[in-house]
DNA sequence: AAACAAACGGACCAGACTTGTCCGTTTCCA
DNA sequence: TGGAAACGGACAAGTCTGGTCCGTTTGTTT
């Protein structure tokens, strides 16, 4: 008896509504959230993830692999700088996409995600490592400094009360961060 | 009848422990967690501030007194990348002591607290502008856009779980930020 | 088309947490 | 030392969460 139509078809909507709850709500998000977000019954959910760890794994695994790919983009390109900023924008744009799950990753997902995490972590050393030997990115700053610096565009709001302006937002952090990296001064000013 | 003295003691125990309080969980703390934090009973919260406007009108004013304070110390600095970073600084680090409240600070707290914000806002803007008048700060960014990027080092938490390490965290964000935004290339390197 | 099982949905239960009240007890001050 | 002001925390009511269960729907097979 082969997987029917729409067990297939609601797997994949769960997967999606966990991500995008994930994201917006953090890992602690409840069942029932993600079943009116997929538009499904919680049972369904529950059938599908019994256990809290497997959906988790399931939507943290979804996000590495993405992110494995750019990395392995970066480090083809010839100008490490490039490179860099590239992986560094999309480290930045996915953390800011999932603020609430920053931190407690390496909780969840046991071993096949820890496994993906540590493929991440090597590939990213290995691009923050190149641009700083090509003399582009400073080096006073440990790889895991750099790293932890693409959480910065995840928050724009401010102790006034501005409006928060996400898409300019990130995009204005972004390109101080990366100017404030570089070793030149060939920024705009 | 004056006020008695142990009223006297908790309404201030009160409003630091609500301070704490808001800066780690955000403005929607509930008043038993406050109460567990001043060490007083709930009623005595209830009591000093029947309404929750009430008290969250008394923290932020209480935030925004000291930042207004900081901006008027930054004014005075004859150096005006000086003074900038000044204030910079104390907003960037306020704003990492109070994550949960960003953006919702407008909401809350009455024309009173409206005032102070407004006067906040003009002065910081003053901080802005005289440091990019004095060509030490890039002139691409409009002043609120500067006052975006104070968000910044609050989060440092990133996609792959590396151990938080607030301190030496906003540290890093502020240094890097900072360098991005000064027009001229004097940084470590 | 019929029949059977897999999959579904959401009502439902129990437990945790929140708001807000109320009253017996404690604490200050005159 | 008397009495009012202030206190504390038990308590009721409502909300939200994790998780189950069963009558109904839906896909597949013959």
């Amino acid at each position: 008896m082969p997987v029917r139509a729409d067990a297939q078809r609601n797997a994949a909507r769960v997967l999606a509504a966990a991500r995008r709850a994930v994201a917006s709500t953090g890992l602690d998000v409840s069942y029932h959230e993600i079943a009116r977000e997929a538009g499904v019954g919680v049972g369904t959910v529950y059938r599908r993830y019994p256990e809290r760890d497997q959906l988790m794994a399931a939507v943290l695994s979804d996000i590495l692999t993405e992110l494995i790919d750019t990395a392995h983009q970066a480090l083809d390109c010839d100008d490490a700088w490039e490179g860099f900023s590239l992986l560094f924008t999309s480290l930045a744009l996915r953390t800011a996409q999932n603020v609430g799950l920053s931190g407690s990753l390496d909780q969840h997902g046991g071993p096949a995600v820890a496994q993906q995490r540590h493929e991440l972590l090597d590939l990213t050393r290995r691009v923050i490592e190149r641009a700083q030997n090509q003399g582009r990115l400073r080096r006073d700053l440990a790889w895991q400094d750099v790293l932890r610096l693409t959480g910065a565009p995840a928050v724009q709001g401010c102790v006034l009360g501005l409006e928060p302006d996400p898409a300019h937002g990130h995009h204005l952090v972004l390109t101080v961060l990366l100017d404030g990296l570089q070793t030149d001064g060939a920024k705009v000013a």
